[in-house]
RNA sequence: GGGCCAUUAGCUCAGUUGGUUAGAGCGCAGUCCUGAUAAGACUGAGGUCUCUGGUUCGAGUCCAGAAUGGCCCA
C-alpha cells in the first residue's frame, strides 16, 4: 500500500515535511559523501554580499548554483557545495553608519574604529542568519556548517600572501586614479553611490572660454590679429587645472575672423555656438592643430601651483606606463617659464555639444587624466581634498563652486571670456550631504592586469559561457579593454593592505602572514586575540630594514572584490593548509552561477586572480543571469516599493514552483519580468497536473494493491503504454543531454511537454483499464507503466523540484522497497533505455492525437456531445500513414465515441450531406451527422452513467463503495435502464437497478434527458 | 558617449541550417468533457513578428541603420 495521497494539496506543507526528512537523515551530507572516491564536480559560490535580506534575484541565482550539482551528483560526482559570505566593504560600513548617525570619516574616526569595525562584524551576522533561512528553505543543497567568511583571521592571511605573490612580481603600484570624492565627507564614493545622488535641472555656469595660441606648428594659421581656441565648460573652477586642448583629428575647425582677432572652433558647431560679428576666412583640419601651443590661463608658476610632468614610460612588456607607476611620492620636473599647452588629438571630442575643442584638466576628469597616457601633459592641482582653491589667485581659499563667477570675472577682465550663460543638466551630488561631487585625482593603489592581458583574453577562450555572447561580447570586451585594477579604498572594514612603510625613508614592505610579521627586527603591537582588521594592525610596527626607523601600515584597507576574488585559495587558507590544493581537484571551478553584474566583477576578480597567481583558469563553466524586473519591466526597488518578498512566494505556492519558475521561465540570460501570477500559473498547469496523475495512480493502484515489481500475471504491455514509454526514454535523452549542456531551462520544459502528454493522453486514454473490475494483464501494464513514468520523473525532477521529486520517491519506491537508496537525491540519474525509443510510434500517436483533435472539433461544429455514441469517424490521411492508423485505432474510437474507423482516399467522399467535416493541411475527419435510435438510446445510457457519477461524488462516497440505484422516469427512460443495465451497474459500481420511487432520504435528483424526465437515487451498500 | 542584450497575440514565452497559412500557455467569450484533475478539449476574438532599407525566387529568421527598454562602462 502507498501512502493515500490527497489530490488537494498544500505545497508548502508538503515541502517543511521534506525538510525536516532531510534534516533528520542528514540526507545532502551523505548524498555527498556516498559518491566519495568519484571525480570531483567542483561549484564556487560567488559569496553574496552580505549587507541585507536576500531578494528574488538572489534565489534565482541560488537555484541555479543548485540544480546543476544536484544533477551531477546523481551522475555519480563528488560534489561537495561550500557556501561563502562576503562580509566586508562599504556598504555594511554605510549600514552602520546610518545606524549610528555618523556621516563622516571624521565622525568614524572619533567614534572610534574599533567599535565602528565591531558594529560591522555584529551587523553582518545579522544577515547571515536570514540567508541562511532561505538558503535551506528553498533547498539550495550547500555546506552552511562550515561556510568560507571574508573577514575570517584565516581568509584575510590568505589575502595577504596572494598579494605578497603579486607584490614579488613587481604587480603592485601606487599610482593615481580620478575617483568622484565628497569634500565634505573626505572620501571617495563607490559608483553605486554616485548614482543614488544624481540631480536634473541642476543650474552651472555654460561659458566659452578662449585659449590664445602661441606657437603655430603646422597650419600657418593668419598672425595679422591673435588667434584663439574657443572652448566650453560648465566647470570654471576645473579652468585653472587645465592643461591642454583636444580635438579630432578628422573633424573640420573653421577660422573665424573678428575686429580684433581670430577664433577656431569646429565647422559643425558654428550655428550652435554662433559667432556673430565674425567671417569665416578658413579650415584646417583637427589633426594639423596638433601640437599647436597656447598660453596657460592661469600659470601655474605665478600663482604658487606645482606643476608635475609625469612621464610616459614603456614597461618590460612593451606596456606604456605613466610615472610614476611604482612608490613613492609622484617624480616633480622643473618647467620654466614661458609655459606653454599643447593642443592634442582625442576620440572623446564631441561634436554635438561645446565647441569641438575640449578643455582638459588632468586632475579633474577620467577621460582628462587618461588622455596623458597618450600624450605628455602636465599635471596642475590647485584644489585640495576639502574643495578650497589653494595657491595665490584671486579666488584661492574658496570652496570651488564659489570660485565660479570669480574666475569668470577674472578672464572678463582680460578679454578671454567669449560667452557666459547659464545651462540646466545633470550632476552627481553626495547622497548623503548633498555636496556637490568633484571628480578628482588621487593616489591609490594598483594592480598592474594589464601585464597579464594577454593570458586574461587567451584563458577566455577556455572558458564556456552560458549564454555564449557573453565570452566575446560583455566579458571579452572588458578584458581586452583592460586597466589596472585600482584595489586600495581609504577605508575601515576590510581587509587591511599588508604593506608596512618606512615613516622616515619611504622605504616599503609587503607582509605574506601574521607569522612574518612576527618575525620582523623590532615588531611589536600585536594583540591577541588576533584580529587582522584595523585598528588592530595598524598598531603593529617594527623596524626599517634600510634605515631602522619605524615601519607604520599604510592606512588602506582592500577592495572587497579581491576578497571574494581571491576565494579559491582563501577558502582553504592556502598556502598555509591544504596545499595540494592546485592538483587535488578542488581548483578550478567546473561552474559558478552569477547575475551578469558580475562580468565586471566577480567573474573578473576570480579570473584575474587565478590568471595573477598561477597563470590558470579558474572556471570551466559559468551560467550568467540576467536580472529581475517587476511585473511592469521597472527595477525593484524599495522607494518605489515594488520589491517581491521571496517568503511570501514561498509561503503561498512553495519553493518548488518558484524554482521552476526561475528554472524555465525564460531563457536564464534574459531580463526577466517577475510577478506572482506566473508562479501561480506553474502551480496550476505544472505542478498540480504532476500531482494529479500521482494522485490518481496511487488512488487506484492501492484499490487494486498494485505491488510494483511483484510476479504475477504477466502484463501485456498496450500500444499505448509502448508510446509512452518511447517518450518517457526519449525524455531521458532530452533532460541529460541540456543538463549536461548546463541548460535547465530547456530541460525543464522537455519535462513540461512530457507530464501533459502523459496526464492528457496517457492517463486520459487509460483511466478506463485502471477503472475497470478485471485484474488482468492489461490492466497490470498500466499500473506497470504509469508507475515506471511517474518513479522515472521523480529522478529526472529532483534537481528541478527536489521536494515534490522527493515525495513521490518516498511514497511510490521507499515504501515498496525497504532495500532502495533513502532519497532520490542519493539515486543514480535515469539512464534512457534506447531500445524502447520507437520514433515511428511517436509520430503515429502525433497522427491519433491530432485527428481525435479534428474529430472532436466535428463534433463540435455538428453540436453533438462525446457523450453521444456516432455510427462512425471517416478519415483522410496519405496513403502511408493509413497503416500506422488501424494499429492505433482503438485510441480513435473510445477518444471520438465512435464505432468505428473508415479511411477514405478522397475529400469527395468527406463531403457528401449529412456529415461534418473538419480538416487541417492534408488530415481531413468527418462524422456523421444522423443519430439513430440504438446510438441515441447508448448515449442516454451514458448520460445517465454520468449523471450517476456525479451524484456519488456530490453524497460523499468513496470511489470504491457499492451502492443501489433507484429510478423512476417515463417508459423510453426505463427501456433505456433495462437495455443498458449491466454497463450501467458496472460503470457506477451499483449492486442493484431498482425501478421505484427513491426513498425519501436518499441521495436523489431529477433531470431531463432529450425530452424525458428521470428521477435518479443513489445508496450507499453495507 | 561606448559596448552587450532584448523587442513575435492583452500577458509570459516557443519559433531549428531562410522554405506551405507564424505557434503554445495564461487571460477573455461560448460550447463540450470529466468519479484523477485547482484540470482538460473544441471554437472564436486577438499579430503591419518594433520601424526603415538591403540581400534572396522566398526573410520573424541573414545584413545595415533607427527606435524603445534593460544592463555594464564612461
Amino acid at each position: 500500500m502507498f501512502r493515500p495521497v490527497d489530490s488537494k494539496v498544500n505545497f508548502p506543507q508538503v515541502e517543511e515535511n521534506i525538510l525536516s526528512l532531510w534534516r533528520n537523515n542528514r540526507t545532502f551530507e551523505r548524498s555527498v559523501a556516498n559518491r566519495q572516491g568519484a571525480s570531483r564536480f567542483v561549484l564556487y559560490e560567488g559569496p553574496p554580499t552580505a549587507n541585507g535580506s536576500p531578494g528574488i534575484h538572489h534565489v534565482l541565482a541560488r537555484v541555479f548554483k543548485d540544480a546543476i550539482p544536484r544533477y551531477k551528483a546523481m551522475k555519480g560526482d563528488y560534489t561537495p557545495r561550500i557556501a561563502g559570505w562576503d562580509t566586508h566593504g562599504l556598504p555594511i560600513e554605510l549600514e552602520v553608519e546610518k545606524q549610528l548617525g555618523l556621516s563622516s570619516k571624521t565622525d568614524i574616526e572619533k567614534f572610534g574604529i574599533d567599535k565602528f569595525n565591531a558594529r560591522c562584524r555584529e551587523s553582518v551576522f545579522g544577515y547571515l542568519k536570514e540567508w541562511e533561512a532561505m538558503t535551506e528553505r528553498i533547498g539550495f543543497w550547500v555546506d552552511l556548517k562550515h561556510p568560507y567568511i571574508t573577514m575570517n583571521n584565516s581568509y584575510i592571511e590568505t589575502v595577504w600572501w596572494a598579494m605578497k605573490q603579486m607584490w614579488d612580481k613587481g604587480l603592485v603600484y601606487q599610482g593615481y586614479k580620478v575617483t568622484p570624492h565628497c569634500s565634505r565627507c573626505g572620501t571617495s564614493l563607490s559608483s553605486h553611490e554616485v548614482a543614488l545622488g544624481y540631480e536634473n535641472n541642476v543650474e552651472d555656469p555654460s561659458v566659452y572660454i578662449k585659449f590664445k595660441i602661441v606657437e603655430d606648428q603646422r597650419c600657418a594659421l593668419p598672425i595679422d590679429k591673435p588667434t584663439y581656441l574657443l572652448t566650453w565648460t560648465t566647470t570654471p573652477w576645473t579652468l585653472p587645472g587645465n592643461t591642454a586642448l583636444a580635438v579630432a583629428a578628422d573633424a573640420e575647425y573653421a577660422v573665424a575672423e573678428g575686429d580684433s582677432e581670430y577664433l577656431i572652433l569646429a565647422d559643425v558647431l558654428l550655428g550652435v555656438v554662433g559667432i556673430d560679428g565674425y567671417k569665416v576666412v578658413g579650415k584646417v583640419m583637427g589633426r594639423d592643430l596638433v601640437d599647436t601651443k597656447y598660453e596657460p590661463l592661469f600659470n601655474p608658476h605665478k600663482y604658487g601651483v606645482e606643476v608635475r610632468c609625469p612621464i610616459v614610460v614603456k614597461d618590460a612588456s612593451g606596456q606604456l606606463h605613466w610615472e610614476p607607476p611604482g612608490m613613492g611620492p609622484p617624480r616633480v620636473e622643473h618647467v620654466s617659464d614661458p609655459l606653454k599647452y599643447p593642443v592634442i588629438a582625442a576620440d572623446f571630442v564631441s561634436m554635438e555639444e561645446g565647441t569641438g575643442i575640449v578643455h582638459v584638466a588632468p586632475a579633474f576628469g577620467e577621460v582628462d587624466f587618461n588622455a596623458q597616457f597618450d600624450n605628455p601633459l602636465c599635471f596642475v592641482q590647485p584644489v585640495d581634498l576639502q574643495g578650497i582653491i589653494t595657491g595665490t589667485y584671486p579666488f584661492s581659499g574658496k570652496f570651488v563652486k564659489e570660485a565660479d563667477p570669480l574666475i569668470l570675472d577674472d578672464l572678463k577682465s582680460r578679454g578671454l571670456l567669449f560667452r557666459s550663460e547659464k545651462i540646466r543638466h545633470t550632476y552627481p551630488f553626495c547622497w548623503r550631504c548633498e555636496a556637490p561631487l568633484l571628480y578628482y585625482a588621487k593616489q591609490t593603489w594598483y594592480i598592474r592586469t594589464t601585464a597579464v592581458k594577454e593570458t586574461l583574453i587567451a584563458g577566455n577562450d577556455e572558458i564556456n559561457w552560458y549564454p555564449e555572447h557573453i565570452k566575446y561580447g560583455r566579458f571579452g570586451d572588458w578584458l581586452e579593454n583592460n586597466v589596472d585594477w585600482a584595489f586600495s579604498r581609504e577605508r575601515y572594514w576590510g581587509t587591511p593592505l599588508p604593506i608596512w612603510c618606512c615613516e622616515s625613508c619611504g622605504e616599503l614592505d609587503c607582509i605574506s602572514s601574521v607569522e612574518e610579521l612576527k618575525n620582523k627586527t623590532g615588531f611589536s603591537g600585536l594583540k591577541e586575540p588576533l584580529d587582522l582588521h584595523r585598528p588592530f594592525v595598524d598598531e603593529v610596527t617594527y623596524n626599517c630594514p634600510k634605515c631602522k626607523a619605524e615601519m607604520r601600515r599604510v592606512p588602506e584597507v582592500i577592495d572587497c572584490w579581491f576578497d571574494s576574488g581571491a576565494m579559491p585559495v582563501a577558502q582553504w587558507h592556502y598556502p598555509f593548509e591544504n596545499d595540494t590544493l592546485l592538483e587535488d581537484g578542488r581548483f578550478p571551478a567546473d561552474y559558478i552561477c552569477e547575475a551578469v553584474d558580475q562580468t565586471r566583477g566577480w567573474f573578473y576578480s576570480l579570473h584575474a586572480i587565478s590568471t595573477l597567481l598561477f597563470n590558470r583558469l579558474c572556471f570551466r563553466n559559468v551560467i550568467c543571469l540576467g536580472h529581475i524586473l517587476d511585473a511592469k519591466g521597472e527595477k525593484m526597488s524599495k522607494a518605489k516599493g515594488n520589491v517581491v518578498e521571496p517568503w511570501a512566494v514561498i509561503n503561498k505556492y512553495g519553493a518548488d514552483a518558484l524554482r521552476w519558475y526561475c528554472l524555465t521561465a525564460s531563457p536564464p540570460g534574459n531580463v526577466r519580468r517577475f510577478s506572482e501570477k506566473l508562479v501561480a500559473e506553474i502551480t496550476r498547469r505544472f505542478l498540480l497536473t504532476l500531482w494529479n496523475t500521482y494522485s490518481f495512480f496511487v488512488i487506484y493502484a492501492n484499490i487494486d494493491q498494485f505491488t510494483p515489481g511483484a510476479e504475477g500475471t504477466p502484463s501485456e504491455p498496450s500500444e499505448l503504454d509502448k508510446w509512452v514509454i518511447s517518450e518517457l526514454n526519449q525524455l531521458i535523452v532530452d533532460v541529460d543531454t541540456a543538463l549536461g549542456g548546463y541548460n535547465p531551462t530547456e530541460a525543464g520544459r522537455k519535462i513540461e511537454n512530457f507530464i501533459n502528454d502523459l496526464s492528457n493522453w496517457y492517463v486520459r486514454r487509460s483511466r478506463r483499464r485502471f477503472w475497470k473490475s478485471e485484474n488482468d494483464a492489461d490492466k497490470l501494464s498500466a499500473y506497470n507503466t504509469l508507475y515506471e513514468c511517474l518513479v522515472t520523473l521523480s529522478k529526472l525532477l529532483a534537481p528541478f523540484t527536489p521536494f515534490l521529486a522527493e515525495e513521490l520517491y518516498q511514497n511510490l519506491v521507499v515504501s515498496a522497497f525497504p532495500e532502495a537508496p533513502d532519497s532520490v537525491h542519493m539515486t543514480d540519474f535515469p539512464v534512457a533505455d534506447k531500445a524502447r525509443i520507437d520514433k515511428q510510434l511517436a509520430t503515429e500517436t502525433r497522427l491519433v492525437i491530432k485527428i481525435s483533435s479534428l474529430g472532436r472539433a466535428a463534433r463540435s461544429q455538428a453540436g453533438i456531445k462525446v457523450r453521444q455514441p456516432l455510427a462512425k469517424v471517416m478519415v483522410k490521411v496519405p496513403t502511408r500513414e493509413q497503416r500506422s492508423l488501424v494499429k492505433l485505432e482503438p485510441q480513435i474510437l473510445e477518444e471520438l465515441n465512435v464505432k468505428k474507423l473508415e479511411l477514405v482516399g478522397s475529400a469527395a467522399e468527406l463531403d457528401k450531406s449529412g456529415y461534418e467535416v473538419s480538416s487541417e493541411g492534408s488530415l481531413e475527419v468527418a462524422i456523421p451527422t444522423e443519430i439513430s435510435p440504438e446510438l441515441a438510446a447508448e448515449g442516454t445510457a451514458r448520460e445517465i452513467v454520468h449523471r450517476i457519477q456525479t451524484m456519488r461524488r456530490s453524497a460523499g462516497f468513496d470511489i470504491a463503495d457499492y451502492i443501489v440505484t433507484y429510478y423512476q422516469g417515463e417508459p423510453s427512460m426505463k427501456q433505456v435502464m433495462e437495455d443498458f443495465a449491466d454497463y450501467i451497474k458496472q460503470e457506477t459500481l451499483s449492486h442493484k437497478l431498482i425501478a421505484g420511487v427513491p426513498e425519501k432520504g436518499l441521495f436523489r435528483e431529477s433531470y431531463k434527458l432529450g425530452g424525458y424526465d428521470i428521477l435518479l437515487g443513489v445508496a450507499k451498500l453495507n
